[in-house]
DNA sequence: GCATCAACTGAGAATGATTCTCATGTTCGT
DNA sequence: ACGAACATGAGAATCATTCTCAGTTGATGC
């Protein structure tokens, strides 16, 4: 339970800014290449490293599309889930205290510990949901 | 709404008996596995092809892991969701009506329409939580 | 039984996201 | 400024999954 201390580099500096003030998930891909384009001098594997260390720290949420993908964003801290537009990617965190419940007691009941969940909702937000499909 | 024909071959036939009598979620590697070490002559190819199918007509249930890989089992029909041991892979089928409901209203709320989501349950099952960890 | 043809198969190549390697560049305490 | 420890990044490696496409096979009609 102990993080490890992180130094100020450019590069970790560039990629937290570039996730503030956005509302929508990206993949390290595409933030690389937004860095990229952007001027920044940054190597891929160094935008992978730390979003996965941001997001272990809890610094930033993460969440893994239906195709595998993993996608990151600077959100509110604590736990909580989101409800994504499949079409246009706007985000509303939301929180699911009801669920949060009901999954603990649910485990416990079958004898499980250390138990995590993963819960997501996807949909097409109203914009998206006026202009055909 | 309308699936695509299928021939009956032997192929199919010992991955969906490969899944029957078995509760625990595998991957198609896995599954392939233990069909070729089992005497059968069968391509991971179409071990794959196969549990896609199978999983897109709702015979079979599918869900990811927290590292991204597709595991497959032989359930029950309908929507329900998992309860998986992360080391044995154990798995309890569960139902969710609340979260279900919950799902929706909230989606709902935010204007979202065309809502699906994703919820599964990880831990430690009793056998696997006596013997260390 | 035999011809026919579309669906199925599978070995291997291709894909694509993520991780690893390791020589080089930076940070930070002194 | 100096050096040790940490961070970086180009490219190779990994790994699950998908694609290719020539050869095989199931279903059907005769
Ligand atoms: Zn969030
Ligand atoms: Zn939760
Ligand atoms: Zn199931
Ligand atoms: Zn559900």
């Amino acid at each position: 339970m102990s993080e490890r201390p992180r130094r100020v580099t450019r590069q970790q500096q560039a990629i937290t800014a570039a996730l503030q003030g956005r509302d929508d998930f990206r993949s390290a891909q595409e933030l690389h290449a937004q860095l990229r384009s952007g001027g920044a001098t940054i190597g891929l594997a160094t935008v992978y490293r730390t979003l996965q260390a941001l997001a272990d720290e809890g610094l930033i949420d993460m969440l893994r599309t239906e195709g595998g993908e993993s996608l990151y964003r600077a959100c509110s801290r604590g736990h909580h889930h989101h409800l994504v537009c499949r079409t246009c990617g706007r985000t509303v965190e939301v929180e699911a205290d009801d669920a949060e419940r009901w999954a603990i007691r649910t485990a416990t009941a079958y004898g499980f510990t250390d138990v995590e969940h993963t819960l997501e909702i996807f949909g097409r937000c109203a914009s998206c949901s006026g202009s055909g499909g």
